[in-house]
Formats: structure tokens, sequence, C-alpha cells
DNA sequence: TTCTGCTATCCTGTATGACAGGTTGAGGCT
DNA sequence: AGCCTCAACCTGTCATACAGGATAGCAGAA
């Protein structure tokens, strides 16, 4: 008495694909946000007629693309955004080099020079304050690199945030990983402390036009930035 | 004999996401690159001392994440870059409301503007050809508004193509889920004929500007395309 | 009566064994 | 040499079992 399963058709991709298109779809109907409960594995599984083996491999799918959350004796959760969901993917594309650092560089050019500018009118007190204490915590940390990055990563960070398109937050967070791998590369290109004071300037400069609310001015002051970086990652090799 | 497993230590999110962590750190070492087969789940359960189950949700976590791919009786394989990967979460994002539909056409504003330029710049002639022709073919189902959405979002999707960031192709491709779902509202929106032939006509002015290698004006024209866009979204009363 | 602490119950995480069915390569037959 | 068959391997799914986290409700203490 194996298979009773004959009446629910299974997708040509298996069953646990059919299942994570049926919960999806359950999430739709019941009209479910942020934070609400799904069924427990046990009811899943009876209500659709599968395992509950199938049940939890859906489960880690649709967790793994951060759709819902999971945690031990608690039933699963319908996820929030998280800025870091795509992180993964942009990684596994340059380690296994169908994406060049360049690429991710200008991609973030592009959509930097957005959010800088989106900043500079939307902003809250809060939000300039934020970005602009990351700012000036990289030239006080002047000698420490692990601190200047994290205080970079930061303050692009803060200033997607600030742009209020949770979309753009997103893809900003996307590449942290990567810069997380390829800042001290170019950290290090910039040989005197001339250089390095140009970099700290720059942000200090776009801080300033996005709590002063200048738009245009942020938006150009963010293209020389990324000019600036992308140019010392050459210099250093990167392709 | 059931815990045998005290050497290896499990983070504390469990063994699931240690395993994956292990099974990337793995890809890393190998320098395995798309196409490249993984272990088996029998040989991964042996050597990283978890039971099949842990690899099996590790697997269909990384599958999910489009970083490997699964297929009954053949191996894992390394995946390559697909565009399709980022469309579920941007969805789950929209319908849960965590993301507007304008929030998301401000962010294919920005990207598309930059995707025209640089296919004008970048094309092949092939690359080309196609562009034009979905311009072309939108024109021809004048009155099949399902095609018409169909050759709008191969010629946004060619555009990217074009451009040759993969980076790009993957940030349009993730907006596609929700623009097949808003693309009816907004034609809809457009109410007489006219106002349909001035968005077929940007379409085609557009191929025309990458055709012709014109970077600035395929810019200014995609920026006035969704422009247009955003104001018949307004208009059907899309938030 | 109200607060506290314990317990029964529900739920998730992991292990094990079993079997169906897809995939593939090694031999053997023609 | 070319083709066919089959055994070995591999993934997909199911059933069962048990450890341990989470929680509500009940009992006893203040």
């Amino acid at each position: 008495m194996l298979y009773t399963n004959t009446s629910s058709q299974d997708g040509p991709e298996g069953r646990v694909s059919s299942t994570i298109g049926a919960i999806t779809q359950m999430m739709r109907s019941a009209d479910l946000g942020p934070g609400d409960q799904l069924p427990s594995e046990a009811t899943l599984s009876r209500d659709l007629n599968v395992s509950r083996t199938v049940i939890r491999e859906a489960f880690r799918s649709l967790a793994a693309m951060r759709l819902i959350e999971l945690s031990v004796g608690k039933r699963a959760t319908v996820a929030e955004l998280d800025y870091a969901a795509l992180s993964p993917l942009i990684e596994h594309g340059v380690r296994t080099e169908q994406i060049s650092v360049q690429q991710v560089y200008d991609v973030r050019r592009t959509i930097e020079q957005r959010t800088a500018a989106l900043a500079a009118l939307r902003r809250s007190d809060d939000q300039g304050r934020e970005i602009l204490a990351h700012a000036t915590a990289m030239k006080v940390h002047a000698d420490a690199p692990e601190k200047i990055m994290e205080h970079d990563l930061g303050f692009h960070l803060a200033i997607a945030k600030a742009a209020r398109n949770p979309v753009f937050t997103l893809i900003v967070g996307a590449f942290e990983g990567v810069t997380r791998q390829t800042w001290p590369i170019g950290w290090r290109s910039r040989k005197d402390q001339a250089e390095q004071a140009i970099m700290l300037d720059l942000h200090e400069a776009i801080a300033g036009a996005i709590v002063e609310g200048h738009p245009q001015r942020a938006a150009d002051l963010m293209a020389k930035h990324f000019d600036e970086s992308i140019r010392a990652l050459i210099v250093a090799g990167i392709s």
C-alpha cells in the first residue's frame, strides 16, 4: 500500500516542488503577512497527502529563499525582507567567475548614485546622523582597516535604507559579501596616506551632501567615489 | 548508540546550516565550476558525519538559492547563474506589502537606464536584431495584450543581456514575475489607441537608439518610457 | 486570589531503514 | 565494431523513532 497518492498529480518536477507551490499558494490565499504562522509540518503532511519529509524539504527551500523562517520547537512563520538574502547568490557568481568584481562595482555605481540622491531627499534626521557617524568613524580608525571596512559597509547600507525603498536595500545588501572580500585589496592598493585620505574625504562629502539635502551633489560625489574605487581595484589587478 | 557525533561541533543554528557551510566550503576548496558534480548524498553523509536527511535538506537549501542543481538519478551539480533566481523573493515582498509596485518600477527605471546605455555600446548584431524584433512584434500583435506583454518582457530582458553584465540580467529578471502581474493593469489604463501607440513607439525608439549605438539617447528614452509606465500605473490606482 | 512552578503536549531536528524508479557504464552478444 | 542488457549506483519518497525546545494549563504556595 505504498502509493495512496494517485489523486494528487505531482508536477514533472517532483513532489517537493509541487508542495512548495501549494504552500506559497496557501500563504497567498490566507493572506499571511510577516510574522504569521504556517500550519505545522504534521498538519500540512496530512492536508497535502505527502510525507513529513517532503514538507520539511519544501520548508527548507522556502526558508533558503527567505520566504519563511524556521525555528526549533516553534511553527514556521512568514518572513520579513532581509537585506542579506541575496548575498550567497552573488558570491557564488563571483566565485565561479560568472560575474566579475568590476561588473559588481558597475552595478553598485548605478544603484548607489540613485540611493544617494534619494537619501538626500528622504532621509530622516536619525538616518542622516547615522550616515555621518559612519563617515567620521572611518576617519577616526584610520589605522584599523577592519573597522574602516565595517563602517564603510554600514555607510553604504545606511544610505540605501535612507532612500526608503527596500528593493535598493536588498540589492546593496546583496553585494556586502563580495565587497567584504574585495575591500582589503582596494584599500591596500591605495599606497600612500594621501590616497587613503581622498577616499575618506569623499565619504564625508557624500554624507554632507545627504545631510544637507543636495541630491544632485550626493549622486555626483557617489559616482566619483565609485570611479575612484574601481580605479583602485584595477590598479590592484582585479579583473 | 545514537550520538556518535560529539566530535563535530554543530553551530548554534543546527546541523543543516553547518552542513550548508561545509558543502559551500568544499565547493570553494575543490574550485568547482558550473556543471561540476558534487559528491553523492551517501558520501557526504559519511564524510560529514550527519544523516542523509541532513544532507538532503542542505542540498534543497542550496538548490533553492540556485547554487546547485538537483536532478533525479544524477548527482548534484554546481549551477549556472539563472536570471529567474530572484523572482520569488521580490514577488513575496510585493505580496506581503513590504515592497510597493512603484518602488519596483523606480528600481527598474534606475537599472534599465543603465542597461539601455550599455546595450547601445556593447550589443552584438544578433542582440540588436533580437531587441528590434521584440519591439516590432509588440506593434504587430496590437490586439493581443498577452503577446504584447511577452514581447515587452523579452525586450527588456534582451536589453539587459546585451548590456553584457549578468548582474543586471539577474536584477531585471527578478522583476519579471511582478511585472507579469501588474503589466495588464498598466495596459488597460492606457485608454485609447493613441496612448497605447505612444508606448509602442517608445519601445521602437529605444530599440533604434540601441541598434544605432546612441547610449545617451537610449537612456533618455528608457527613462521616458518608465515615467510613462509609472504614470499609467498611478492612473490605474496602483500604490 | 494571584503568582509561581511543574508537567503534559505539541512541535521541530535528526537518524535509520526501506523501496521505487532514473542513470550509467561494464560486459556480453551479434 | 556496434548494440543490448543488466547490475550497481544514485536520488525521491515514505514510515518510524526519539531527543529536545516551546507552551499552555493545572496545582500548589503565598
